[in-house]
DNA sequence: ATGCCTGCGAGACGCAGA
């Protein structure tokens, strides 16, 4: 069977939900991965999106985070946080809280994680240790998963540029989070578990960025990051038939600051 | 034109995003 499986920081699911349906109806995924839903479970437009045909299975909690699964081919076993993930002690809490980051779902005869992984803010940052703790847990909790043979992938917003060629100037990210050595570390401890970067075709110019900055026309300048990845298991990768970046979801007025990346599976 | 940031909750701005 063909499978078509997508991830995409939507940047508010309540604000966007014109643009998703839109989209749904014309990309016609089988799976969708969503981050930053910006609401809460209950505040999740399950209606809507299922008059399309899909399942939900969200996970939010209001203003911040939230990530979903939705699929027209299946959703069990989900489960909401990764097992063992950390929460993010912020400077005025009394204790850490464990934020809706990760979804995970078996749609058909594929198990994903729809992931948006901490931003770190700078590299100095409580936050910034925090994105690596994050992935370290990552890391542990889908390693049985990565390595079995069951078609497998954690799509989603990792804030991580994997390599110098994810950004439009390498030089003007000198000291910021997303290029540093620890993080890309944690992208390789992900490869040796078992998953590879899934790396999609740009519709236009020459590298596949995924996230351009709302300001100072940074889409128009192509002015991009590839930060919105699908790392993939062997049986998953060697599926794969084509791949992404839906940037006509980027254009025109009231889009998410990310693109759609879609991955096409022939299971 | 793809065109100079946006969403949210609070409160009539400030934070976060990357």
């Amino acid at each position: 069977m063909t499978v078509r499986i997508a991830t995409w920081n939507i940047n508010s699911v309540t604000a966007r939900l014109p643009k998703l349906l839109e989209w749904l109806e014309s990309a016609k995924p089988d799976v969708l991965c969503l981050q930053e839903l910006k609401c809460s479970t209950e505040a999740y437009p399950a209606e809507a999106i299922g008059e399309l045909g899909y399942e939900s299975a969200a996970h939010g909690t209001g203003r911040w985070n939230g990530v979903a699964v939705l699929s027209k081919i299946g959703l069990e076993d989900v489960v909401r946080d990764l097992p063992g993930q950390p929460g993010y002690l912020a400077e005025d809490a009394m204790l850490p809280v464990v934020e809706p980051r990760a979804v995970g779902a078996t749609c058909g005869p594929v198990r994903v994680w729809s992931v948006y992984v901490p931003n770190g803010r700078e590299v100095d940052h409580a936050h910034y240790r925090y994105k690596l703790e994050w992935l370290t847990a990552l890391r542990d909790a889908v390693r049985e998963d990565a390595a079995g043979p069951r078609p497998f992938a954690v799509l989603g917003d990792y804030n991580i540029a994997p390599t110098d060629a994810d950004v439009f100037d390498v030089a003007a990210f000198e000291g910021l989070t997303h290029v540093t050595a620890p993080e890309r570390a944690a992208m390789t401890a992900l490869q040796e578990i078992g998953l590879q970067d899934v790396v999609p075709r740009p519709l236009k110019y020459d590298r596949p960025y995924t996230y351009w900055d709302y300001r100072q026309l940074a889409f128009p300048k192509n002015r991009g990051m590839r930060i919105d990845l699908t790392y993939a298991n062997k049986a998953f990768a060697d599926a794969v038939t084509d791949t992404y970046v839906d940037r006509e979801a980027r254009k025109g007025k009231g889009t998410s600051d990310h693109a759609p990346v879609v991955v096409d599976l022939d299971l």
